[in-house]
DNA sequence: GCAATATTGTTCCACTTGGAACGATATATG
DNA sequence: CATATATCGTTCCAAGTGGAACAATATTGC
């Protein structure tokens, strides 16, 4: 019986099959149960994530940050509207957009849920020591921070 | 104006967006191109890579191996079928499974596809220098290594 | 040996996705 | 000032996705 990870030692861009194989096994499962118990999809999520750490942002600001296309964020506003998780107010300097901020039950649903995917996180992680993940992060910080034009969270 | 890894520092789970990030970086847009300029979806690429790495495998093994549902493979081998990168052979053992295996010209288009994600990686990866990534690569081994359970490649 | 159960590959279907086009508004240009 | 161009959010649509059910075949348990 061929196992996935043989497979991974095989494949032609080894390393960047690690990164997606670890980044899979953290952010597949997690969503996968949020979306499970909770009916919030990724997009959502990422509306929501984006105005708990920005109080006001309009639907293009967070199309921008998650990397999701305009489409994606409008139809995650229309739906998080709905349910109370957020508000939208026209700008009155700017009539094609409105400013969107996250509502009380908004941020305690994100809350609840990042704190899911953290601790999916740290169970992946857990082989790591405390040393060896802060070499990881600070590796993949000059990854990222040497390529600013790449664009997409992807989160 | 926010920009993206702006946002990625002040994600609650970090980590995993970090790892998240540079994986999009590589994967998304390598097969957006591959896509793009080859009608390759991600699904049927996976199938060839796996069967120019195993001569001979079934729907079931491929779906094993790279985590995809089994109808997302039952639909990517009829399509590699008609264009005759794959061919299929009755298994005598057992008349529930066909024998998978990759002709010249799909073990081709795998070899062209691959090449541009792996420059797609070192592209990316360019900013660390060769110590730096077997670092990476040993940790991220490591966690792999200790979670065979996970199941899926997610390639 | 036979009924119950499991497995393989397929089809069906409901859902998500993102590109493209659109109307409304704002900005730039002559 | 008027027209061309750009931007915001939305709607539409074609494509991809994966769960569920299914027929055919194999395996298990009695």
């Amino acid at each position: 019986m061929i196992s996935p990870s043989d497979f991974l030692e095989k494949v032609e861009f080894r390393d960047a099959a690690l990164l997606s194989f670890v980044t899979s096994a953290i952010i597949v499962p997690a969503y996968d149960a949020v979306k499970r118990d909770l009916g919030i999809t990724r997009s959502e999520y990422l509306l929501l994530m984006a105005l708990s750490h920005y109080p006001v942002l309009t639907a293009q600001d967070v199309s921008r940050l998650s990397g999701r296309p305009r489409n994606s964020i409008s139809r995650a506003v229309h739906r998080m509207l709905a349910v109370g998780h957020l508000a939208r107010d026209p700008d009155p300097m700017d009539a094609r957009q409105a400013r969107l901020s996250i509502t009380e039950t908004g941020r305690a649903l994100h809350q609840q849920i990042a704190e899911r995917i953290r601790l999916h996180q740290e169970e992946v992680l857990s082989p790591l020591t405390e040393r060896e993940r802060e070499t990881v992060v600070d590796l993949l910080t000059k990854v990222v921070a040497l390529r600013p034009s790449s664009g997409a969270a992807e989160l």
